[in-house]
DNA sequence: CTGTTAGCGCTTTCAA
DNA sequence: TTGAAAGCGCTAACAG
């Protein structure tokens, strides 16, 4: 069932077949009408492979990101598929599990695939085989909650958003704040998080803690339960992500303290599921969906215009701090 | 950058170049390193457009999922993804977002995109224009999580699972057991589920509550909330599924009432965040990854061997009972 | 407005 | 073992 066999049917060249299916404006409405009803019957669907390869234009769109299990990056992946599509563009996306070296491979089958366009998440943009691949052969692509002067990305301020909430905890009354993350080496973000941390600690004058690094989720509730319940335990913990402040409550919980009241926990990401917790998770909420949308956006912008999409297209967005439950201002426990 | 700048660079046909890499055995050790090594130092990577349109296999399996928002979807899709990639294939994921024609473009968008097999999480498998479509055109595919005699399905044993849990319930000395759920029209997941629990209530002589039905998740803590609050609560809540548990647990707190001292609440699903929840989340698992991974295995085995899959090929894999937190003996409020 | 035709990059006979 | 050449289905000149 191709294009040969639907213009037999139709009675007319496989080129107006094509313009049928392609440019109907440059088909009488009679012999479209016609074509369509003819390829209905068929069941005729043209074949992208074949497009793609006389035309050099796939309309998909790339996509890379870490992993599909933190709620985070689902809802950008929502926010981008709901964007593409409405901008006629198909998605394929690939998650990497934050190996870097997939990252790598995920760009190698987008060649190959013929994508028009990449939107990544990637581990680290200041030195990624995989961005200067994309760099080498001219292919528009966008980075998402990374940031870098080098490349264009759609971002929130980390450090600025830190400060916030670490802000808001000093205001609070906590002193004892520390800062739980999983493998700083494993994201920029964590990295950039970790930093407005320690600047914002610095800004009111208090010492930071020790940093909690969790190398394995698995392990978390039980390396952040040492954490609080060693001598002079943190009033507060600032999580680098949702997931981990999740973790720290049941580390809370199964260390017999209560949240907020023995201990205060904030999150970062502003995964919609923190507002049904209970308690509603503390964090700053990022944009998530609207993040992916505003990449495909430059993207698709781009290939429209047919300009090549430098660092000068990066996003700033805004977040915001969302007051839940999980933290309150700090009591004495003597 | 194609086959034939490869071929003239190495000083060898095209054809040479082409078996190179498609069937390295039919090329001298030699000339086949020399290949390799002007086709890396030229960056070359051969195009998927052409070899598809030439050998009609992509390599690619289609999946149609509800949504990545629900980690339930998003972990059979890690376990879709690790399958995949291990047997050699590529996934192109689609969500629909419970929209039943959302179903049948995606399944056009893989025909159009020449994809060997289809695994799908569809509403209604019973009446499916997009599994009406694959079958039509001889392509293989799976369900997961759905169950239908005409089709091959990979799915959990839902009633008995339901049954299980209610069982337990009713163990505890439950009577007043309510199930909360999503429209049952979206899915006949739910619809199982429902008739899981009015068998095992009636198997237990019990008079069944009506269905608390959730239409719009953002409304549904308010509408469970009602329902805790009315005359004769219900002292326990099967949700059918464990986004509905979290919501639960939510609109019990807002009444003032303790999970699961006031109100014992159950889900289905298992996704992993329940285990860190607080309290931890008493739940039908299903194993998710290995559903994905099933599903993708029985398609890889039926393209190698050729045969077409049948409902023969379903499975029905084994789910557990999570003892959690959310749910306890019940006690007399009086 | 419609038809003819070349060719996108690749695989695969068939011959050498 | 390698090369020459046909052709997968489609689009885009170009011609009419």
């Amino acid at each position: 069932m191709n294009i040969t066999d639907v213009a037999r049917a139709a009675g007319v060249s496989i080129a107006t077949v094509s313009r049928a299916f392609g440019s109907p404006e440059k088909v009488t409405d009679e012999t479209r009408a016609h074509i369509e009803a003819v390829a209905k019957k068929l069941g005729y669907i043209p074949n992208s492979s074949a497009r793609v390869l006389r035309t050099r234009r796939s309309n998909v769109l790339g996509v890379v990101l870490p992993t599909l299990i933190n709620p985070v990056f689902a809802e950008c992946l929502e926010g981008i598929a709901r964007a593409a599509h409405t901008r006629g563009y198909s998605i394929l996306p690939i998650t990497t599990d934050y190996q870097i070296d997939a990252e790598a491979r995920a760009v190698n089958l987008f060649i190959a695939s013929n994508v028009d366009g990449v939107l990544l998440v990637v581990s680290n943009p200041a030195q990624s085989a995989a961005l200067d691949n994309l760099k080498a052969r001219h292919i528009p692509y966008v980075l998402a909650y990374n940031a870098h002067d080098a490349h264009p990305c759609v971002s929130v301020d980390s450090e600025a958003a830190v400060a916030e909430v670490v802000s808001w905890l000093v205001g609070k009354g906590h002193r004892r704040i520390a800062m739980v993350a999983g493998h700083l080496s494993a994201s920029d973000r964590a990295q950039r998080r970790h930093r407005g941390y320690l600047k914002a600690m610095a800004s009111h004058d208090i010492a930071p803690c020790d940093l909690i690094e969790v190398p394995f989720m698995d392990a978390s509730v039980e390396i952040i339960g040492r954490h609080l319940t060693r001598e002079q335990p943190p009033s507060a913990l600032f999580c680098s992500n949702d997931l981990l402040a999740i973790r720290s409550i049941r580390a809370a919980h199964d260390a017999g303290l209560k949240v907020p009241e023995d201990v205060s926990i904030v999150g970062f990401d502003g995964i919609e599921l923190g507002m049904d917790l209970t308690p509603r998770l503390t964090t700053i909420v990022q944009p998530n969906r609207e993040m992916g949308r505003v990449c495909v956006t430059l993207l698709a912008d781009g290939l429209a215009a047919g300009t090549p999409l430098t660092q000068a297209a990066s996003r700033t967005l805004a977040h915001t701090l969302r007051l839940g439950e999980s933290a309150a201002p700090f009591t004495d426990p003597n």
